[in-house]
DNA sequence: ATTATTGTATTAAACGCTTAATACAATAAT
DNA sequence: ATTATTGTATTAAGCGTTTAATACAATAAT
């Protein structure tokens, strides 16, 4: 349930995802320390390299902070945080709506859908 | 609005997923001709070679057929059709729905979520 | 019969991603 | 002071995708 990785598109992409999903659902609190990369490498079956990647990105975007040698954290800033589920669940959505749109469906059909699939797996 | 691509994934398997949908959608109809693998590449702004190894794919999996010299065709088997439309929509709700929930919406949530964007897209 | 159009195959080069193997740098822990 | 832990940087190799440039094969069009 923790890492899962595709070959059908780059790693480093994915565990920016997942890592942005970790810290938005709590995975990862707000201001807590994360695993060393090698840890977090070895956890997804990943180089540390590509594990690098993905982390210097998080923290080029704000959502990570490093303290040169005593590991890196979580940001402290619950707004930014906010801001990232906000713009994961409107990405989410519209990309959702285009496809069903795209295969001729109406918004009613498509909330209908939706709602067969939620009442098949309860 | 044609072809849409992106380089954070292979351009091959979103032609696929493209002429899947344009096949789903009608834009190519039942049964009709599909352009060359030349016109479609240049049309895709892509190598005839890419272009091909979709078609290849497709046909592969009996959605396409081809007569040597004339052209490729669209299936005949409008059961066919059908059932990759249907598995579409189960893998986007199915796609959607997961991501959301591990947001951490229920499926009440995310399904009044889906209403307010499409109330702020009319 | 000849020509044009179609799909297909081949070879080489360029590019980005990933891994591997190391090494270095800074500081927390002892 | 020494050691261990952390992030970071470097170099080389392998792999798949994509492009490019050609050529071939079969048959429809003329």
């Amino acid at each position: 349930m923790s890492w899962e990785l595709n070959s059908d598109r780059p790693i480093y992409t994915q565990l920016i995802e997942q890592i942005e999903l970790k810290i938005c659902s709590g995975v990862y609190p707000l201001g807590s320390k994360l695993p060393p990369v090698r840890d977090l490498a070895q956890e997804a079956s990943v180089n540390p390299n590509t594990m690098q990647r993905a982390l210097a990105r998080l923290e080029n975007d704000g959502l990570l902070y490093t303290h040169r040698t005593s590991g890196r954290f979580v940001t402290e800033d619950r707004n930014m945080i906010k801001q990232v589920k906000n713009r994961l669940v409107q990405e989410h959505i519209q990309g959702f709506l285009e496809k069903m749109l795209r295969l001729g469906f109406d918004h009613e059909e498509i909330l209908s859908a939706i709602s067969a699939i939620m009442e098949a797996k309860k």
